[in-house]
DNA sequence: CGTGAGTTTGACCAGATGGTCAAATCAAGA
DNA sequence: TCTTGATTTGACCATCTGGTCAAACTCACG
């Protein structure tokens, strides 16, 4: 394993190939499905030489979901509760359905771990998502009160965006195989756009 | 093998232990993630017993599948044109619902092969799902046109309807993590039948 | 009963898989 | 250039996993 010390040139390009190779690997098998080896061999390395810079599977894939989650959130961060209420929450749907398009491998990681339980990051849905969610949560009754936006459920408002936005990158195949042609996120935007509008309009 | 006459009281009984073993198995894990000791404990049953009725670890999972498949598209078959537009629509959807909370193990054996390419139903989808879609998306249409619903692009309605759903059977985890208490499917009701009322009153 | 088909199992196998290790190779500063 | 730590690898190992097989056991029925 490389000492604790500053990376070299070589530890940050391993790293970093080992990363990615293990972001196609996971998120396409999901992390059983995964092998060293396949993910070794998508980085350029040898097994042992990959595992001169993770000391095992398990220690990747959580480098990857704790890396990840704080990207995930970060649409949501930006939810500001001093803009106009409409805006806000549109521009965090289109920033989620953004990622969706952008980050379909992430999306899917993540999709991988929840179905199957959540083993890995029970802890930080629990909390760090948990305790973002009911900040959010507050700004958005704060505007139901103030009659700025429908009254509706809030965790489920969440919920349904969720799983409007990450749909389209979970099961773009089943997506892909209705809409044969069409770019699945041409006609996503509009769709979910009208939705909320409609949806939240007070 | 067993032969292939009709079955036996014991056939009958030691096959479907293994269908509902692996149902359990198969959702929680994936394919890959399951273990053929793991499906055969679960039924009560040897290694070598289990393969004794089906021939292999891909023939369980198929069977399951090939047999899934209908049940989940039900619903959808239900969709009658010469109802209520608006009652038709909200009942088909509150029955998807319904699914989520009933069968979240199906749901997610489903989840798991679309999520990792749904390298073994791709067929099934183009085909069979993508004709039954069809058919019912020229039904709403019709409606659109009869101005008796709003108009919206009848595919992602039909992805908004199927992502809003079994997000609850699928990342059940993360649902239970935000509400903590509450019944997800007490909101749920409610929050998805006001979200298309609204969505789709003309 | 007895018998033949249906059912069950212990022992076993080959290949895959996660991981180890000592030895070899490489890179960069003195 | 030389040295030392960083990097890489071939060979290897234990365990797991899907699957096989012959032998043993059980059951239904004449």
């Amino acid at each position: 394993m490389p000492k604790d010390r500053a990376p070299t040139r070589i530890q940050k390009k391993n790293r970093a190939a080992i990363l990615e190779a293990a972001l196609n690997v996971f998120s396409a098998h999901g992390f059983r499905g995964a092998t060293v080896d396949q993910i070794a061999a998508e980085a350029g390395l040898s097994k042992p030489n990959l595992l001169y810079y993770f000391p095992s599977k398990e220690a990747i894939h959580t480098a990857l979901l704790s890396g990840l989650l704080e990207t995930w959130l970060a649409p949501l961060h930006e939810l500001d509760k001093n803009g106009d209420p409409m805006t806000e929450i549109l521009s965090y749907i289109h920033r989620k359905l953004q990622m969706s398009r952008e980050l379909p491998r992430e999306s899917r990681l993540f999709a991988n771990e929840l179905v199957q339980g959540a083993p890995r990051i029970h802890d930080a849905l629990s909390n760090d998502l948990k305790a973002l969610v009911d900040e959010k949560t507050a700004i958005l009754t704060t505007w139901m009160d103030q009659g700025k936006i429908a009254r509706v459920h809030p965790y489920h408002l969440f919920f349904s965006i969720w799983a409007l936005t990450q749909h389209y990158a979970d099961f773009d195949v089943q997506v892909r195989a209705i809409l044969s042609e069409e770019d699945p996120f041409e006609g996503a935007g509009p769709f979910i756009d009208m939705l909320y509008r409609k949806l939240l309009s007070p």
